[in-house]
DNA sequence: GGACCGGACTGGTACGGTCCAGTCGTTGCT
DNA sequence: AGCAACGACTGGACCGTACCAGTCCGGTCC
C-alpha cells in the first residue's frame, strides 16, 4: 500500500486527502461502510483535524460521503441506472431514439436549507429526504438533479427504489399524484464539482432547473437540475388562454 | 441598526451570522460590492476568524457571494427574475420595475433563411423584415435580439418605433393580437460576436429562446434571442391540464 | 430479561494562533 | 513619467485546544 503521508508541495493537503478519499468511496461494495473517523485519519495523514474536515466537508459537498453525528462519516450509496421518471425527458429521449437512465448519488435525511424547507411548507426544524442523481442517455450524462422531499409525507422513502419515477411511487405508494408545479430555468456555468460529476467538458453552459411540485395543496418536491446545454432543450407551447402568470415571454 | 452582536443559543454562531450575511446581499443595488473582510466581520460579530469563514463558506456555495484571493469577498450579482408569459420584453421589464431599454441595432427587408420562412409561412422568395435588437436593463444589456417579421401581414414595419413593444404595435396598427407562441429553451456559450456586442465577461453563458409568435392563424414573428444566463431567469407554472408532451422536464 | 447509566467513541462548534500568497496603493528612484 | 519595491491590506492553508452533542455498547441492578 502506497504511503499515507501527505506531501508538502504545491497542492494543497486537503486537497491530496480530498482525493485519496475520492478514490475509496469508489471501491465495489463500500457504500455506507465508514471510511474512518476523523482522529483516525488525522493520525494516519498526520494532518490536523481540521484539514480532515475540509477535505470530508468538500466530498459531503459533492454527494460522495455523506457524516452522522455521532456515529461516523460513510460512503455514500451508489446504484446501477434504471429506467426515467417524468413524461417530458423520457419522452424527449426516447422521441431522439436513445435510451434513458438515472443514477442515484446520495439519499439522506436532512434539515434542509431556509429556502428549500420554506418551499415544501416544512416547519422549523423538519427533515426531509436529500436525493441526488444523475440522469443519463445515450452513454452521456444529461443532468445531474438535487432534490429535497418531505419526511412528514413520505415517510421511509429510502427504503424503495429511487431511480424509478418518483411521481409514479408517490402515487402509488403514497397516494399523493403530482399534479402542479413551480418552475425557474436559467443558464450557467458548470463548476468543478459539475464538470467532474457529470463528466462535462471545461466551460460547457448548463441548463438550469428549480422546480416545486405539488399534490393538491401539499408540495411534494423542491428539485435542482442541470441540463447539458449542448444536448438539452426545452419546448413549450405558450397561448393567452393560459392566467397571466403563466404565460411565458 | 440592529446589535451586531449574535446571541448564545440553540442557532450556531456561523447559521446566525449566515443569515445575516445573506440580508446583506439581498439589498438593492450591492451587486459586486465588497462585504467587509474577514477579519472586519470577526471585530464587528466578535466571533473567530473561523467562524466567519464557515459563514461565508456557505454563502458562496449558494452563489450569493464571491471570493477574490487577496482582494475581498463581494456580493454575487443578482439574476433578473421573468415570469413565463406571453409579453415582450419591454412589457414583461416594465413588470419588474425595471426601466427597460431597446437600442436596434439593424432593421432591414430580406428573404430569410429557409428555416425561419418556413415558420413564418411564407412563400418562396417573400421577404420579410430582418430586426435585430438589444435589450437593456439596469444598465445592463440583458438579451441580444434577432427577429424575422413578414412584411406581407407588417408592410412599412421599418416606419414605426421598434424600441417599444411589438406586440402592442401588431395590434394596434395592424390589427393583429399576438395570442399564441411556440417556444425552445437551452443553453450555449457566448461567441465573440455576442460577446462583443453585448458586452459580456468572456465564458459567461447564455439562456438561448427560439419562439414563433402566432396572432390566429397567422405566425407574425420568428425570433432567436440570446439572454445573459447569470441575470436572466425564467419562471413557469405547470399542471397535469396541459398535454404531456408540454410538461417540461 | 429489561432498564438505566456511564464510558468511549463519533461528529459539531468555536476559539486562538501562525504563516503563506494575492492585490493594490504609495513612495522613492531613475 | 515609469518602474520597482514595500507595506498594508486581503483570502487561503494549517495547526492546536477545548468543549458540546449524538451514538452505542457493556456492565450493573432490579
Amino acid at each position: 500500500m502506497a504511503s499515507d503521508a501527505l506531501s508538502d508541495g504545491p497542492i494543497p493537503k486537503h486537497v491530496q486527502l480530498r482525493e485519496i478519499l475520492r478514490e475509496a468511496t469508489r471501491i465495489e461494495g463500500r457504500a455506507h461502510t465508514p471510511i474512518g473517523s476523523e482522529r483516525e485519519l488525522m493520525v494516519r495523514y498526520d494532518v490536523s483535524r481540521a484539514t480532515v474536515r475540509e477535505a470530508i466537508g468538500q466530498l459531503v459537498n459533492e454527494g460522495l460521503l455523506y457524516r452522522v453525528h455521532g456515529k461516523g462519516t460513510f460512503v455514500a450509496a451508489e446504484r446501477v441506472e434504471s429506467q426515467l421518471h417524468l413524461a417530458s425527458f423520457t419522452d424527449d429521449m426516447r422521441r431522439r431514439g436513445l435510451e434513458p437512465k438515472t443514477r442515484v448519488l446520495d439519499v439522506s435525511l436532512d434539515r434542509p436549507p431556509a429556502r428549500e424547507s420554506a418551499m415544501l411548507g416544512l416547519a422549523n426544524g423538519d427533515r426531509a429526504w436529500r436525493l441526488e442523481r444523475l440522469r443519463i442517455a445515450a452513454g452521456d450524462v444529461m443532468a445531474l438533479e438535487l432534490g429535497w422531499y418531505p419526511e412528514p409525507l413520505l415517510p421511509g422513502l429510502d427504503a424503495h427504489d429511487l431511480t424509478e419515477s418518483l411521481y409514479t411511487l408517490f402515487s402509488e405508494v403514497y397516494g399523493l399524484g403530482v399534479d402542479s408545479a413551480q418552475q425557474t430555468v436559467w443558464a450557467e456555468s458548470a463548476d468543478d464539482r459539475r464538470i467532474k460529476l457529470m463528466g462535462l467538458p471545461v466551460g460547457i453552459p448548463l441548463l438550469a432547473f428549480r422546480r416545486t411540485s405539488s399534490a393538491g395543496h401539499h408540495a411534494v418536491e423542491h428539485t435542482l437540475s442541470w441540463y447539458r446545454g449542448d444536448r438539452y432543450q426545452v419546448n413549450m407551447s405558450l397561448d393567452r388562454r393560459m392566467s397571466p402568470d403563466q404565460l411565458p415571454t
